[in-house]
DNA sequence: ACAATGTCGAGTGAAATAGTCATGAATTCG
DNA sequence: CGAATTCATGACTATTTCACTCGACATTGT
């Protein structure tokens, strides 16, 4: 498995909060029961996602979380890269230890070009549209 | 990491037989060499490849591996999925399981579904004849 | 017979994963 | 001010996976 549950969880968490932009911080609570992440490891989810400069954070009461940026100008790439660390597919193509001997290297390189420019291309704000029309199929097929 | 080192190893294995096809059986003590494999461990790197279909293996002494087809009809695909189980990059994508709220399951189907398109057009041989390439680029590099 | 080889399953140490928990810091409200 | 609320952080833990090792056994050529 490529993505651990950091990843995961932590792309839902900023869904969550882009989804609820400008309505003040969401608090912690909010997102671990909408998006079903245990309440205590989101904290540290939360942690890496403000060190990274995607969320700020606002303590006391009526304090929660919010994006330091518009959800346009995030990408799903530098969340996910800012949770798990390199996404590569393979060891060599990280370390460039044992290139020489490794034989498949190259595909897993184009492979790896190709996803990055994926998930560069999908933004904070694609993943909240695409969740949007989902819910609405939903919402279609329980009325026919 | 996506790739394990049973990937990884598993891989070089192949390749190295596919390289030495032709000359009878390859013994795992030359291929753990050749390839810098821990002996013991390609032990069962081999007994995955040949459950799978993809060795022969012949004991006694002049005994050994060999490939059970053509390079051409070993594709780099089939041999990762059976060495690695599933390629999945997210859970989800395997299980079903959490589809509904992930939300970042659709990117990474297209990505999954291109990865293995890429992966089944490589065949052994193209492995074989793209580390032969390589070679000739490093001699021509000490030539100069 | 015996030496060379492959086969198989049990066991193991280290690392990563997926959390929990306790304590503390900042903020607001009364 | 003091209490309640919320986030911040690091220590700790259980489970699983990874990357092997090892030993006993099976098969075959000489």
């Amino acid at each position: 498995m490529l993505l651990s549950t950091k990843g995961d969880y932590g792309v839902r968490a900023m869904i969550d909060l882009a989804k609820h932009s400008g309505e003040g911080p969401v608090q912690r609570a909010d997102i671990a029961r909408r998006r079903q992440i245990p309440e205590s490891y989101l904290d540290h989810l939360l942690g890496q996602l403000r060190r990274a400069g995607f969320i700020r954070s606002v303590r006391g009461p009526g304090g929660g979380h919010l994006l330091a940026k518009p959800a346009e100008e995030i990408c799903l790439l530098h969340i996910l890269e800012a949770l798990e660390g390199s996404l590569a597919p393979l060891a060599c193509l990280e370390t460039h230890e044992g290139e020489a001997i490794c034989g498949q290297d190259w595909v897993w390189q184009e492979i790896y070009d190709m996803m990055r420019a994926r998930l560069a291309a999908v933004s904070l704000a694609d993943l909240v549209e695409h969740e949007r029309v989902h819910e609405r199929d939903i919402a279609i097929n329980y009325s026919i």
